[in-house]
Order: structure tokens, then sequence, then C-alpha cells
RNA sequence: UGGGAGGUCGUCUAACGGUAGGACGGCGGACUCUGGAUCCGCUGGUGGAGGUUCGAGUCCUCCCCUCCCAGCCA
């Protein structure tokens, strides 16, 4: 590394960690925090982060779940200094070291009921012991584990041994993954003593749970990275928040860049309890990172993300189209929600939230004010919000009523919506033209339907 | 069932054996334009029962609950 990000004393030296993901899907955002950690600590200590794909179960693993989680690792800023490296493509490696252990009595050939030869390690009636970076001593009684398959009779291996085989292989110093593999590690240990490879430092992080505390699945809803970046999340938004899933800095600081972050990673502030993902707080970390984020790049990436959703914006300037990013800057959480909230803006043909309209248009006297500030608006030279607000103020001051009579209506008809930015601002924004289009299209659409009433 | 891990506000978290604090949410105010924006305030917790101690979230015992491993899955 040139530079280094942490100049701390606490730094450890020949620093060595991988992510092992298995291809069998998306990158979940338990594997992501996972692999975020396993990042920092490389990252705080300037040793090297490397990445193995785990396609050791040729039924369930896929090109495209490899080339999805390479995309997610790269959005969430996650690089890796080694790798990928391919299990399926060390086939040999782990074959040689069956072989040997088979020799040396560790292991034995097994054939099942099916008629199928797999090779299967031997376990002895020892008492191991796990060193835990993050539990502490962790003891178990080798003699009630039983013996494991290492090589498949398809000649690929199974997960325990081609996890210990490469991390030996790939000298990682530190193994550092979910503790849902706390049971997998005395068989590890096993195998590393038979090979007579020096351990490994274990830590052994908590896991990720839905938001109903079960186990992440499906039925989450959104749990993969790719889903949070296609509903306009910031990747920086969740970095920092999955970091904040099991790790704190030690004090009430939340919002963290990755600098800080890198800085103030340590394995010791890891705690052992899971965690729930909460949308809900995510939401407002987004919300953060959105307002503490330029005009000028939200605007570039809004144009994107609006144009994904089927929103042309060819005909928008950069000028006009971040004037409109500006009224919603502190308004959406991501960019999913400046879409929703900004429909209008794009088209002639406004959504009319019918809540919206039954509340504050179709009741009685509407259509008159909305005619009067009609008639008073378009007398305007200036339609900006100065000469906008004179007016309007003026006209409610003269009619003796609240500002909020006429606001929440004109709000309704130019934006279809009773949220929004400021009702002289969306006016400005949207234009003279388009304003009082907008007012006498609602307008017609009242009296058509009040003289249908017979009112 | 056997083995293993873990239980602090609804959620994420903090607390040398020494006043259980912060954040999100929720609730309530304020903003003579909305609120799903912003600001302010409030609410709410150590799984249970014993024990050790001047003092227990923290140490001990028993119980309860959740999750993981026990696949030729990872």
């Amino acid at each position: 590394m040139l530079d280094s990000m942490n100049k701390n004393d606490d730094v450890i030296s020949g620093v060595r960690v991988r992510f092992a993901p298995s291809p069998t899907g998306y990158l979940h955002i338990g594997g992501a925090r996972t692999a975020l950690f396993n990042w920092l600590f490389a990252r705080h200590n300037n040793g090297v982060f490397l990445l193995r794909i785990e396609d050791t179960d040729q039924q369930r693993s896929t090109k495209e779940a490899t080339q999805a989680i390479l995309e997610s690792m790269k959005w969430l800023g996650l690089d890796w200094d080694e790798g990928p490296y391919f299990q399926s493509q060390r086939l040999p490696i782990y074959k040689r070291y069956a072989e040997q252990l088979v020799a040396q009595g560790n292991a034995y050939y097994d054939t099942d009921a099916e008629g199928r030869t797999a090779i299967r390690f031997k376990m002895q009636d020892n008492v191991i012991i796990l060193n835990d970076l993050v539990h502490g001593a962790i003891t178990f009684d080798a003699a009630v584990i039983e013996d494991f398959v290492i090589l498949k009779a398809d000649g690929f291996p199974s997960y325990n041994f081609a996890c210990v085989v490469d991390d030996a292989d790939m000298k990682i110093t530190h193994v550092i993954r979910g503790d849902d593999h706390i049971s997998n590690t005395p068989k590890q240990i096993a195998l590393y003593n038979a090979m007579e490879v020096r351990l490994p430092e274990y830590a052994h992080i908590p896991m990720i749970l839905g938001e109903d505390g079960s186990r992440l699945s499906k039925r989450h809803g959104a749990t993969s990275v790719t889903e949070y970046r296609d509903k306009g999340y910031l990747p920086q938004a969740l970095v920092n928040f999955l970091a904040l899933l099991g790790w704190s800095p030690g004090n009430d600081q939340e919002i963290l860049s990755m600098r800080e972050m890198i800085e103030k990673f340590s394995l010791k502030r890891v705690n052992k309890t899971s965690a729930q993902f909460d949308n809900t707080k995510l939401n407002w970390m987004s919300g953060q990172y959105i307002k503490n984020t330029s005009i000028e790049e939200l605007t570039a990436a809004a144009r994107l993300f609006f144009e994904k959703s089927d929103i042309d914006t060819t005909g928008i300037s950069i000028n006009r189209l971040s004037r409109l990013i500006e009224l919603y800057h502190e308004r959406f959480k991501n960019l999913q929600e400046l879409v929703d909230q900004t429909r209008f803006f794009f088209t002639d043909s406004v959504e009319y939230d019918p809540a919206a309209t039954d509340k504050f248009l179709k009741r009685e006297g509407i259509s008159e004010i909305l005619k009067e500030v009609y008639s008073a608006i378009s007398l305007l030279n200036s339609f900006d919000r100065q000469g906008l607000e004179g007016c309007l103020r003026d006209l409610t001051a003269k009619a003796g009523i609240g500002f909020s009579k006429i606001a929440q209506p004109i709000r309704v008809a130019i934006t279809g919506r009773s949220a929004s930015a400021g009702i002289f601002e969306t006016m400005e924004l949207l234009g003279k033209e388009t304003t009082l289009k907008r007012l006498e299209n609602t307008i017609k659409n009242m009296d058509g339907i009040t003289n249908a009433v017979g009112l």
C-alpha cells in the first residue's frame, strides 16, 4: 500500500484475509457485511484482502451468480488484492491433500448405498479448543463429531476441506466469517492438525437476520445488494449501515466515512449478538448520505436513475434537473423515492393521488378559489417564487382566509400529491404555462364533477 | 435429540463490578404552505428465579427463549 490508511500503533503486520462466497445467488447483505469486515480489517492493517469463489457444488453454482457477486463488491467499493480464485479450478490440489490424508491414516475411502465412493476424514476422540477473537475460548468434544466427507465422488472437495486447504495454501492469517461456522470450526481444526499446518486466527462475527428475527431469505423482501442498488441507495450509505451491525467505533458516532471506518475498525469491538436488519434505520442513514452529497453528483446519478425508471430526461437540461434535485434534496432517502415524488415534473398527464384530491379538491368552494388563483397569477410578469408569494399571500389576505386554504389545492392540482417541496418554488420550476394549464384542467374536472352532482 | 453460540428500549447499539447512555422508529409540540422536510421534547430496556457483593446488565447456579452444526450443501 502506498498510502497507508492507518497510522495507529495497533496494526498487525502480514495480515491476509479473504471473502469466500459460494456463487449460488446474489450477494446478500449478510455476505456483504462479512466481506466488509474482512476488507476493513485488511485495510486497517495494511494487509491483503482476497476473493475466493467456493464453487464446489456443481448443481447450484452459476457463472451469473459469480458475476453478480463481483459486481456487488465493486459497487460497494470493496476492492480486492488477489483473486478471484475459483475452487473448481483447483481440483488436483484437493485430491493430492485428500490422498495424503488417506496415506497417513487420517482419512479413508467410503462407499455409500448408492455405490459412490468418497474420501471421509476420521475424527479423533480428543478435545478441540477454538480460541476465537470474538467469542473467546470454545471447547468441543471431537468424539461427538462424526467422520465427514472431504472429497466427493465427483472429485470435488466438500466445504470444510476446501476451506482448510485453501486457507492454508493462500496463507490466510485471519478467518473472519459468520458465526454459523463456529460448529464447523472443530472439524477444520482437526484437518489443520492432521495436515500439520499452523492454524489461522478465527473471528466469528454475528449473523444478520431478517426484520422478523429469522435467518435471511427471499421472503424478507430485499436482501441482496443488487436490490438496494436498484432502489437507488448510495453504496456508502449501505456500507456505513452494515458496518454498524455488529461493530461500533466505541462512541456515539454513526456516520463514518470509509476512511474513518478503516482507521477505527477493530475485531475487539465486534460484538457477539446477531442483528436484525432494520430497513427503516437504513432509510434514515441513506437520507443522511443523500443530504451530504452535492447537487451536482446527485443530478448525474438521478438522471441515470430516471432513465432506468423509463422516465425520459433527454429534453431536460442539467441546470433544470439540478433545480428539481435541489428542491427535493432533503426530502428523499433514496433515488426511488425521488422518482416517486417528482413524477409530475416529467409528464403532462399528472397522476393524482385519490386521497389527496378527496381531501383538498373535492370540497365546496375550491373551484372558485383556484379560479381566483388562476387569474391572479396569470397577470404576473415575473413568474418567480418572490412574485408568486407576494401575489398569493395578497390574495389570501384580501379574502381573509388562511394560506393553507389555497396552498394545498394548488399543490394537489400541480403535483397530484398532498406533500411536495415549497409551493412557490414548485410553481416557479414548473413555469407559468404548465402551472396555469394544470390549474385549468383541475378546475374543468371539478366543475364537471360538481355539475354532474347537480350542485 | 446431541453438540455449539447468543439473549440490554419495538430495532441497531454503549456502559474498569459503581447514576443503564446514544441512534432509528413511535408519540407530542413548533414551523400563520403540506409534511413522508426541519427543529425541540417525550416515551421505552438489562429473558426469568435464586445467589455472591456495600453495590450486578456485568460474577455463580438453575430455568426459559432464539439461532447454528449434526448433508457426497456451503
